[in-house]
DNA sequence: ATCAGTCAAGAACGACCGTTCCTAAACGGC
DNA sequence: GCCGTTTAGGAACGGTCGTTCTTGACTGAT
């Protein structure tokens, strides 16, 4: 019953991804989320409570989306090089964003974010069979190559190093 | 000639690092710079003529007084265990936010970033002799454990695997 | 004492922020 | 065909944004 929804809530929540993976969260407005994902304000605010409630929805969305495959993905990989070649060509925008921007004012933000970061820890673990402390380190360093931007050399570079079957 | 000054302007730009290393830039209004740097509005606009010119002169400032004096340190650290609790024990705040927040949309911010970041990576070259793509590796890791926090038992996991001397 | 010049103080600006309200349109059930 | 319900479509809200204007306080030089 009722008017049926003219939006596809599913392309719009990955709309918000990329709009929130590309700027800050006050860098993007709520003008800037009506025109780019196809639902006007008012279902917006239906649907997702506020900007924040668009903004946790979007960030679960590229969680489940984009993080959880590369974890699975992760947890098969051969050796370092691998790991942190498949982290640094995957597309964490919003998860590196979400680390560096919003965890600190937000803890509903945060635990999401230490969340995911601990599934890449422990596929980390699982794939290469080394201590926590190592894959944590291995996955920060995936994640400073990713914010780097030059991640290709030095990424191998220092696989070279952490392999040990250099 | 004039009134003189009532605040010191590099007491102000200093407050202006540690406001803008806490949150983003769209977070720091112009309000709460104003509180909190003891300058008042048409003082701000007349010696920084903007936000953004603030934004500016406390990025560089942050460079000159807290990433110049560690690239100086770790080009005398002994090892990667030292370089990486070097860097993780900087206070890098507005290092880590200009690079993931404000470099994508100002690229003169991105500028400072990266001449910064390649002080860095040269003071590693320097210290280590290793090559620059490693040393560029070393330095992402660096900022990789920055940004999770945990810095201290992952940085000491991937020193005792980088240096070679384990 | 007066003047030109610099700064402090705070009101005020238009623009935009996130959010809400109101009305019309499009459906299923009776 | 009408009703209850859900959505679209926009106008409108108070508040805050970055910036500017106006006025008065304080200075060194004349």
């Amino acid at each position: 019953m009722g008017r049926p929804r003219a939006f596809d809530e599913g392309e719009a929540v990955r709309a918000a991804v990329a709009l929130f993976g590309g700027r800050a969260y006050d860098g993007v407005s709520v003008d800037d989320l009506v025109n780019h994902l196809g639902v006007h304000r008012n279902s917006l605010y239906k649907t997702f409570g506020s900007k924040r409630g668009l903004y946790l929805a979007a960030l679960r969305r590229h969680l489940a989306d984009d993080v959880r495959p590369l974890a699975v993905a992760l947890a098969a990989a051969p050796d370092v090089a691998t790991a942190l070649r498949l982290t640094t060509e995957a597309d964490l925008g919003l998860l590196l964003l979400a680390a560096v921007e919003r965890a600190p004012a937000d803890e509903e933000v945060a635990a999401e974010v230490a969340s995911a970061l601990g599934d890449l820890d422990q596929a980390v673990v699982d794939a290469l069979g080394v201590p926590a402390e190592l894959a944590a380190g291995i996955t920060a360093a995936a994640l400073g190559l990713l914010l780097r931007g030059d991640a290709d050399r030095a990424g191998a570079a220092l696989a070279e190093r952490l392999d040990p079957l250099r």
